[in-house]
DNA sequence: TGGCGAAAACGAAACGTTTCGTTATTAAAA
DNA sequence: TTTTAATAACGAAACGTTTCGTTTTCGCCA
């Protein structure tokens, strides 16, 4: 049906071997030139990238693998890393694991058994063992978003503790003393740099924390609406929240919203991730903004530097700065 | 490197061809199904997909392009797409094309080279003739949410018109006579699709249509923001407003709150799509909620139908029921 | 025991490339 | 003109499968 090399090779009078040369690069006749490009023209010949596949071993594929598409904080960062392989000649194959460590493995099986070149993925953080083997087995991985100390490949994150500790900062220079924190999983890697940005910059501040307002979440919306409720339920409730990442900013907005809570005067709030949040919710949300366009094309970029072998150096950890709004919803306790 | 088949041909005593064979599902003697099965793991053999693509010319994977990575609404369809596609052996490439024609084409054409056995798309209506050129290539397409009537494909979308029809007619039993609507760009299939329903509310119950009430944006959010503060700006403003896609309806919102709108008693809203939505803005907002899940599950079954060849009769369109929720966000004139 | 037929196994060609080692061509140098 | 060196073109093998037509095996019945 569709025509091969060897359609263009007869058309040309030329060798099949002269044409693959000039498809790939290389230097041939100018009259051979205008040629081939005329019989691939006129033919409609299209490379058979299965073939070609075959012969070099390589699918000029990468996979990218993350907890959900349904969280647009991922999905964004997908958008990116996409365009910066797509323009390099890589497409994508994206999967989603459902935020589930089984489903994580079996995708990433799935994603091998495509013969991706290489592979961008935020990771779980229970498949350590297994995605090292990836990695041994010479398949270029980065990580995203997370890092897990036992897995050695390049990694891109935002600069969680400063990001943290800006916020918590901003909220004791308001006069904040009961500042809550609403954090993700327990042991996973932004969860405890998120953490420490609080600690620290209340150890800065001689600012003493309150356990009972140190609660662990899901990062899911849900469990965001359970812990608010919870921070709201102490005793003596917290005068401001920090909250996590964006889901459960999603979460804990609904449940100010449903027990009629009044922002900022009952209870000031920063958020995380999306900045179109800031203006939705009113009065206007604080937020800590991750860059994601810059989070994806860097690694998209350190992916493909690995996949030239322009760069064969150990595995480096990149930090981005965050941004931090500060909008409407944090009330100042100073003058 | 990796074990072959001629690997496992070799272990077993067996034949390359029976190797294949078994591998495929065909019979095998009892004994030789042990034997291989053993081989297959102590060689750790993987079927190398290219050089069966090669031979079968098919890739088992699928193409899904949608316009923008950043929508949730259409992630959340590829998420379930991709879901079903796994399911049944099929991998699927992902692609945006950023609301841009051009690149629409470029990313088809990419999908193509990629030998894709199938594609789920929401077209962006303006190459049409290019996607019908694909259809009779012979490559099974699918279309979400939006229908061209010059592409011969199947087609799974929401039922708009009765969409857009219940969310006015609950605004004109509530009292509201002056109804603005947010349309999408003109000549979009699902524009004229919610157009429509508002209208034949309007013609139902005789209430007239004010045509300075009827906008068309972009379909996102900063076209929704202007196009609110327009129908605000009207000299006798509307008592209702309905926006017709999830990102308008974001920059609904935030025009709302930027001019201190009182919601509902300055304006009543009925947005689309995003039922998280719903519940972060204050009073909760009433919305057209999509069937999601729905969509992408019948879409990925109709294409893997048109794959096995069960399907071989003309494209249908499917229509699903959408749902509307009716929240605080709605004012009622009569007691 | 010999012959038969079905079931299983086999051999080899083919899919469309890339690539290596070799040969042909060309232009400049001798 | 002949030689040389560089450049371009070539032929053929190889990548790891599937598949088709053929051969082998084996149990069963006559």
């Amino acid at each position: 049906m569709a025509a091969t090399i060897k359609d263009v090779a007869k058309y040309t009078g030329l060798s099949i071997a002269t044409v693959s040369k000039y498809i790939n690069g290389g230097r041939v006749l100018e009259k051979n030139k205008v040629l081939i490009d005329e019989a691939i023209r006129v033919l409609d010949f299209k490379i058979n990238e299965m073939a070609r596949g075959l012969k070099t071993n390589r699918s000029m594929t990468a996979g990218i693998l993350i907890p959900s598409l349904e969280n647009i904080f991922f999905t964004s960062i997908v958008s990116n890393v996409e365009n910066i392989l797509l323009q390099n000649g890589y497409s994508s194959i994206v999967c989603d694991y459902r935020e589930n460590p089984e489903l994580e493995k079996e995708k990433l099986d799935f994603l091998i058994s495509k013969m991706v070149d290489g592979i961008i993925m935020v990771p779980h953080g229970s498949n350590s063992a297994y995605i090292q083997q990836v990695v041994e087995k010479g398949i270029p991985v980065v990580f995203i978003d997370r890092h897990l100390k036992d897995v050695h490949c390049d990694v891109v994150l935002a600069d969680n503790i400063n990001a943290s500790y800006d916020a918590i900062e901003q909220l004791i220079v308001r006069g904040h003393k009961r500042i809550g924190i609403i954090c993700g999983p327990k042991n996973i890697f932004t969860t405890e740099e998120r953490l420490k940005g609080y600690i620290r910059a209340h150890e800065d501040y001689a600012v003493d924390i309150d356990k009972k307002l140190v609660l662990f979440g899901n990062y899911d919306v849900e469990s965001g609406y359970r812990m608010l409720n919870r921070l709201m339920d102490v005793k003596k409730p917290p005068t401001a929240i920090f909250v996590t990442n964006y889901e459960m900013t999603l979460g804990a907005v609904m449940a100010i919203n449903e027990r009629n809570i009044k922002i900022p005067d009952q209870i000031s709030l920063i958020g995380f991730d999306n900045i179109q949040l800031a203006r939705i919710v009113k009065p206007s949300l604080s937020i800590v903004v991750q860059p994601m366009k810059e989070i994806g094309e860097k690694a998209a970029k350190i992916l493909l530097s690995r996949l030239n072998k322009e760069n064969q150096g150990s595995p480096a950890v990149n930090r981005l700065k965050t941004e931090l709004l500060i909008k409407e919803s944090v009330k100042s306790f100073i003058d």
